[in-house]
DNA sequence: CACTGATACTTGATTAGTCAAGCAATAGTC
DNA sequence: GACTATTGCTTGACTAATCAAGTATCAGTG
């Protein structure tokens, strides 16, 4: 009846397989009490430059829009994942950091996620993962 | 400082790409009034084998939980895309199909779906594009 | 140096989904 | 043929996100 072109397929088909990758990670990431939107922060913080990032730079990283970055970070840094900072060169922004305790929980759940992230793609060789690691970053 | 390995690479894209590409898809559909979950709806719909679907199965086509269905296609009957239809053979089953009108935007909304999922994935040769579903096969 | 506009964030209101619990109907078992 | 378990679906309570509007600061221009 309908003609599915490929480009439709492959829309589909991403959809479906993040929608499975994302469950299995944040069953992965559970145990450590964070998702992986949380994960995702202490990702890219642990890996900016000098230890810090600006919100707007954290929410286009992690594809969050600037509010749900203030939301997200609100019970991290209760928790005391993270830290404010702020900068001396603009009032306005906020630098985000994490704390030694945010670093310890980071280094902990990579562990788990790392496993995750191995296990989901256990099905490709490794030049495979390599080819499909570069289409992805051919439409990024 | 943090090794990321091929496997976590990857789930860090799919998650980006997803990302991108919902919000884009969602932006083409807006003009007909529907999101891309109730587009995914309608097309399973339009190509079941009799044009029916049972819930559940809807559920597990454009990964929701049955909950999530049921909220879902609350809206889409009160403005008459969808129609209940009961099974005789089992009373707890309530079939969902397109209705007229359902088939209509369903017909407008995919010429839209299309051209969006084409702009999307432009940068990819045909045989890049055969070659990256065949890849998220794997994994589905 | 005042003014206009852009940038960085926060907050209120809303939405789309989840999970856990419950209900009703069917299926399997003794 | 009664009893238990399973399946299909709905509902209440909650969560994670969005957008639009508001505030504060900075940057560029006459």
């Amino acid at each position: 009846m309908s003609e599915i072109t490929p480009a439709m397929n492959l829309v589909f088909n991403v959809t479906s397989l993040h929608a499975r990758m994302l469950k299995r990670i944040d069953q992965g990431l559970s145990v450590h009490g964070i998702s992986f939107t949380e994960f995702m922060v202490m990702h890219y913080l642990n890996n900016a430059s000098n230890g810090t990032m600006r919100r707007i730079d954290l929410a286009d990283s992690i594809s969050l829009s600037a509010s749900g970055v203030t939301r997200l970070l609100m019970p991290m840094q209760k928790i005391g994942l993270i830290q404010k900072e702020v900068n001396p060169r603009d009032a306005r922004v906020s630098l985000v950091k994490l704390t030694k305790t945010g670093k310890k929980i980071y280094a902990d759940s990579a562990v788990s996620f790392e496993y995750a992230a191995g296990v989901m793609t256990q099905k490709l060789s490794a030049t495979q993962l390599v080819e499909f690691i570069k289409l992805t970053d051919v439409l990024l």
